[in-house]
DNA sequence: TTAACACAGTTGCATATGCAACCTTTTTTT
DNA sequence: AAAAAAAGGTTGCATATGCAACTGTGTTAA
């Protein structure tokens, strides 16, 4: 059970910290919602937030991009969505292979809801970091996605 | 499909950056592993690692609670890891509630062929981000993980 | 000592996610 | 125009993960 000292060249990596961190934050907004009686995840929710400031709708391949996952994931992702009322599928008239997908008012209403609620949990969780150092951050991290882009896209 | 300028209040936050770069990350690392015929995941990778360093044995909540996931989530895992014979769960004989989990000969050597590949890929995706901000990163992660840490004990 | 409690693991149910294969429909080539 | 290729979505199969409920075992309190 002690795992508290060590120093590895591991964990000198951002490999365990980022991962950690990420699931840590997914927890914390999730038990923040279910708090506040809102049965959504954090990955829900951005996809709400998406269709909440494009409401003429979004092409699944357009929205499984803007939100970084494949179609499949998007699909399902997009059915629970749908089993709760949140959005819709609309097929496209001018091409059928497409569905634009919209928010519903009850989603809109429920984003609009969660959305204070959601900042206001980022905002504790980046308590007595300052300005400086969440740039610093999103710098490192920007820096850390386009060397993970260019290796993906290399061969 | 226009995600590019976007100065939202929410992008300046860590959660988007946070969870792109860990799920990027992620992949990539599967992606190194399945192109050296290494079928792993990272999450596997690093139950591995931590039993290659104690090869005694953990017990499955302890190696949860080391690991970062409930036991539920680290019994699946040790069910995909005995599965492919990388460790076994010895039945405790001091407490019959307990397993010990230990990594098996072929769980150890492919541990060992993997981990100057993993390593190699954290280091290129590293790149060009320099010691201080490695460890300014760091840094900042772990005031984000005593935040969330905070926030999820009390109450 | 027995009843209550605590602990270790597992399982059901749910979400999230990726890859590969597949079906449709549209676009491009020949 | 017919064949080939590309594009948009869905589905099967797999992993990862959490919560809550449950089983079995050990420890404590009455």
């Amino acid at each position: 059970m002690n795992s508290a000292i060590n120093n590895s060249e591991f964990n000198k990596t951002i490999a365990p910290w980022l991962g950690k961190t990420s699931k840590m934050l997914n927890m914390y907004i999730f038990e923040v919602f279910h708090k506040n009686n809102i049965q959504l995840t954090k990955q829900q929710w951005i996809v709400l937030k998406i269709l909440h400031e494009d409401t003429n709708g979004i092409i699944q391949n357009d929205l499984a991009c803007i939100t970084e996952r494949n179609k499949a994931s998007l699909t399902r992702l997009i059915n629970v969505l749908e089993k709760n009322k949140l959005v819709t599928r609309v097929p496209s008239k001018l091409d059928s292979r497409k569905n634009l997908i919209q928010i519903t008012e009850v989603g809109n209403e429920l984003f609009l809801k969660t959305k204070p609620i959601f900042l206001k949990s980022l905002e504790i969780i980046q308590n007595g970091i300052s300005k400086k150092e969440m740039n610093d951050l999103i710098s490192i991290l920007s820096k850390i996605q386009q060397n993970l882009k260019n290796q993906t896209n290399l061969n």
